[in-house]
DNA sequence: AATTTCACG
DNA sequence: ACGTACGTGAAATTA
């Protein structure tokens, strides 16, 4: 495909490679190119259909166990980095959702017959509340006790308008840096993201962090602690070795920074709900529960309910999910039901 | 077998 | 000048 877009067509004078050479022709790289041929926004649809169905509509079913009808997951808890669980065979973490036609494949995950309804338990926002109790900065932890959309909290600031002044694209913009935040931002990537100039990318970055000054404060901290000690930990103490910290390689070293950042806020919020899966299991098991907790995927677990508990379990899981460590600032959980997994968001 | 792309949080 | 946001796994393609 690249040498029919690249030297056949000649869309572009200098090709983007990948690392080996090839021609890079990944999403981000096709989308810029749509306007100058409407073949590559064919091609794009094709991808995104082909993916579809050759990852979910073609293999899930082949999976169904013969003995009881259903998919089974396995979970490995010694994988990721950062103290995640990750799937495989299959992995039901990233069944779709962000698409209609991807939803149409989530709708296929019902409760196991017609006494239950699958529930699922998401946590609101758990990284940004994990970085605002890791930091203790005033403004990001005021933003969250007011039970504020913390998007709007930020453009606010960062664009320094009042609340009701915020647009959706300031609040778009806003939600995007705080997302940036948690991966270790840098100016290329967020004006990638917004397809605003660098420029622009980098003021609104030194906006946000003269309005947040202790999240900038945490992260050079953070950054200090893992050069003297080689590691970075959660708030449990699951440590991550950060062997290129001190690596004299300007790029290596700011991936390791990166991961740094992150490791903290994805890895406590691992340990946060491992631990309120551990008592949910528990008082289930204890209360001689029909209801089964049956998946995890990240910062949401999925039960399949018995429709006589389902209030009992509402009670149990917001209790357990919201109290698994105590944080400064509130925890949300955000609880629904359905008859398939789409319907439980 | 390695790489690329793309699905999710 | 460099290369550029964190963590995964599966399918298709390339070498």
């Amino acid at each position: 495909m690249g040498v029919v877009l690249f030297e056949h067509l000649k869309l572009v004078d200098k090709p983007k490679k990948t690392k080996t050479g090839q021609y890079s022709t990944g999403e981000d790289v096709l989308t810029k190119l749509a306007y100058r041929h409407p073949i590559v926004e064919k091609i794009l649809e094709y991808r995104s259909l082909t993916k579809l169905k050759s990852t979910y509509v073609d293999s899930l079913p082949k999976l169904v166990k013969p003995r009881d009808g259903r998919i089974h997951t396995s979970y490995n808890q010694a994988v990721a980095a950062t103290g995640r669980l990750s799937s495989n065979n299959p992995n039901l973490q990233n069944i779709p959702i962000r698409t209609e036609r991807g939803r149409e494949i989530r709708k296929a995950f019902i409760p196991r017959n017609k006494e239950y309804v699958l529930m699922a338990a998401d946590y609101s926002q758990i990284e940004l509340r994990i970085i605002a109790h890791l930091s203790k900065d005033k403004a990001m932890m005021d933003a969250f006790r007011k039970g504020m959309d913390v998007h709007i909290a930020t453009a606010s600031r960062v664009y320094g308008v009042p609340l009701e002044q915020v647009s959706k694209d300031m609040r778009r913009h806003a939600k995007v840096v705080n997302f940036g935040i948690i991966y270790g931002i840098s100016a290329f990537g967020l004006s990638e993201r917004l397809k605003i100039p660098r420029r622009e990318a980098a003021e609104i970055i030194q906006s946000y962090f003269e309005k947040y000054p202790g999240i900038r404060e945490y992260m050079e901290k953070t950054i200090e602690f893992a050069r003297e000690h080689g590691y970075v930990e959660t708030i449990l103490g699951r440590r991550r070795y950060l062997s290129d910290i001190r690596s004299a390689n300007g790029v290596v070293r700011a991936y390791a920074e990166r991961n740094a950042i992150n490791a903290p806020i994805q890895g406590s919020s691992a340990d946060m709900i491992k631990i309120a899966m551990i008592r949910i299991f528990n008082e289930m098991q204890r209360r001689n529960m029909k209801s089964k907790m049956i998946l995890q995927v990240h910062d949401e677990l999925v039960f399949d309910t018995h429709k006589e508990e389902v209030e009992d379990l509402k009670i149990l899981v917001d209790d357990k999910m919201k109290n698994a460590l105590k944080l400064d600032v509130p925890v949300v959980v955000d609880i629904n039901t359905g008859n398939n997994w789409l319907k439980a968001h």
